[in-house]
This record gives C-alpha cells, structure tokens and sequence, in this order.
DNA sequence: TACAAACCTTGCCCAACAGGCAAGTTTGCC
DNA sequence: GGCAAACTTGCCTGTTGGGCAAGGTTTGTA
C-alpha cells in the first residue's frame, strides 16, 4: 500500500475533481446545454484539450461524482465475506454507502439533487451506472454457483445498479425523503425471490 | 381504429425505417466509429439534414429495432388483466415478444447479434431501453397498491427493462443458445420475492 | 375540385466537439 | 544531475446537432 500515490497522481486527481465541479456546478447554473467544454476548462484553470483527456464529453464530467461512489460500492462489496447470500452483501453495501454519504460529503446529495429539472441528463446516468455493470458481475459470479453462473451474475450486478440508480433519481426529485429510506424501499421492492 | 395512418405518417415510417437499416448495416460493415451520418442518409436516399429530423445520433438509429420491440412490449402489457401479478404480467409479455421476434422479423435477431463486438454502443442500448422506463412504469403504478406505489413501480420497471437488456447482450454473445431460454433465465433470476 | 393550413424536406449556416499530432513541460527513477 | 515516461497544450480537421427559411407535399374543409 503506498500512502501517497505519487504527486503525478494526485494531480492528476485534483484536475479531475477540479473538472468534475466545474462541470457540475455550472451544469447547475446555466443548465446543461448551457454550459460549453471551455468554459468547464477555463473554470477549472485547464486548457480545453486537456479536458478531452480526462473526460469523454461534459456529461461524464458532471457524472463523475456518481462514478466515485460507485467504485467506493465496489471495494465495499469486496469487503465483504463470499460465503454471504449475494443480495445481503449488495444491500449491506448499498447501505454503508448511503450513510458514508451522509457523514463525508454530504456536499455530493445537495449538488447532487440540483440537477433536478435538467432531464437530458438521464441517459448519462444510467452510462454511468452500467461502466462498472461488468465488474460487479464478476465479483458476484465468484460468489454464486448452480446453473448459468454467468447470466444470473450479470442479471444480479444490473438488477442491483439500476435499482440505486432509480433510488438516487427518486430521491433528487423527493429531496425531503432521506436517501437512506429511499434506497431501503427500492432493494426491498427489487429483492430477488 | 384508422387501418391506414395516412400517407405522411406511413411515409415517415418508411423513411425512419430505411435509416434505421441504413444505419444498422453500415455499422456492421464499417463498424461504429466508420460511419458518418451523411453515408447513413446517402444509404437511406435522404439529405443528412432530414437524418437529425428523426434521430439525434447514428446511435439512436441504430438501436431504432430494440426501440420498436419494447414498444411493442409495452402494448402486451397493457393488453392483459389489471388483476394479475405485475410480474406474472411482464413475465407473459417478454415471452410473447421473444416469440413474435421469431416467428415475424427473425432478421433482427440475426442483424442485432452481428453487432456484437462493437462495445461502444453499449450506453447506448441501455439508454434505449430506459427510455420507456418512465411509460412502463405508469402503467405498473395502476397495477400496484400499498405504500410508495410510485418508488415501487419505477424499480419494478427499470429492474425489468434491464433484465430484458442483459437478456439480449448475453444472447448476442452466446449466439448458439435459443434467445427463448435466455430471456426465461434471466426473468427467473430477477423475479422479486 | 379548390384552397388554405399544417407539415416535411432540404440547403445553408454556425458553434461545438472529439480526437490525432507534435512541441514543450513536469514527474519518476536511477 | 540526467534520462525516460507521462502530462499539458495549441493547432488542426472532419463531424455533428440544430436554427432558420424557402420550397414542396399532404390533409382537412368547403
């Protein structure tokens, strides 16, 4: 484990989160299509070019944030013993990430939610999700065994995602409601059988 | 019931039909990235301007057959008694399209699994298929009754919608096996408790 | 049948964008 | 210190989405 990875990589990360609330932030204000890649560089003190390095396009940029978390949810999963039920596992996890949430950047809920009302953004968040769709099935077909291990892993990695991700766009749109119940309602309604 | 829809409405079929197949088979010809959106409208005898007036993107074209199938589901749904079990409902309707895309137009199933190994549409798939997530979820919200209705229905749509989805991907991978058994597996290991 | 309104297609246009390339700069490592 | 790998930047090009307005087509109505 190397503690610090390496000033290059932790520049690299600070541009990266320097781009993402950038992004994210005049997303909020002037809207989506509001907002060109320049004036997110410009924000974030880069030039445009070097934006296109980090980022695919503003969408990915603004997403970034959800990325993170995702990752986050992957290495809690891994966490985890393999000799647990797998929705167990995935709910634990979903809701260790929730309240991480809550006590670290609580930042991320709030911003988060004022993208409300900006709805081409929906089809980015679901890319978002399904980037790391691959890899949790993975992880979940070392943990599940009988007939189509393959199938019935990646059914369960997109079941699972796609259910946080309709709990974190039902919560932007109830921003009343705490997540934490939200996402407990959305795994109960989806528990597999 | 009105059998023909007019001559503009079943030219403007026609019209997005050849530019879905345009676009489809220049994709797998050229791959994705090879295609320019002029070649798909030259391909489809139309100017490059009329391609934006029924696409937003090649992408949207070509995934213009997946679209037309969840429509299609969604009329089975809604076809059926609203006293059933919500799942039992959207069970019935994913197998009856699977097998209308055999009997009818088994030329979808073959054009959609040439595409495999073009991973960049991805996104792209999952963004067609959620975009009837809200639509389905309506019509589940009628179906359902308890507490959070709407949170319930919304997970209950996306959580079948991607589990079609992944349906589909693992059969373009695994060409040999009947799309019929795919679809059955992967609904059985969604079914929610 | 005539005709007006609604609607489509097309060409022209422009700002935005992704990404290849090469020169200059920074970081990692010995 | 010094070299190699990696990163940033500017420059450039082909592609793209979509606004606009001039024509042509379809539809509904009389």
């Amino acid at each position: 484990m190397d503690e610090t990875p390496g000033l290059r990589e932790r520049k690299k990360a600070a541009t990266r989160l320097a781009l993402h609330e950038a992004a994210l932030r005049l997303a909020i204000e002037q809207g989506v299509d509001g907002v060109t890649v320049e004036a997110i560089a410009d924000t974030a003190n880069v030039s445009r070019r070097t934006f296109s390095n980090y980022f695919s396009g503003k969408e990915e940029a603004i997403f970034h944030g959800d990325t993170m978390r995702l990752r986050r949810m992957l290495e809690l999963i891994r966490e985890q013993p393999t000799d647990e039920q797998p929705w167990t596992v995935l709910t634990r996890a979903a809701l260790r990430l929730t309240e991480e949430t809550y006590l670290g950047n609580m930042e991320w809920l709030i911003r988060r939610r004022q993208l409300r009302g900006h709805p081409s953004l929906a089809s980015h968040q679901v890319a978002a999700y399904t980037v790391v769709e691959r890899e949790l099935a993975a992880e979940l077909a070392d943990r599940l065994s009988g007939d189509d291990v393959g199938l019935r892993a990646r059914v369960l990695a997109a079941v699972f995602l796609t259910t946080m991700r309709v709990a974190v766009q039902d919560s932007t749109e109830h921003p009343d409601r705490p997540l934490l119940d939200v996402v407990n309602a959305a795994l109960a309604a989806a528990a597999p059988a």
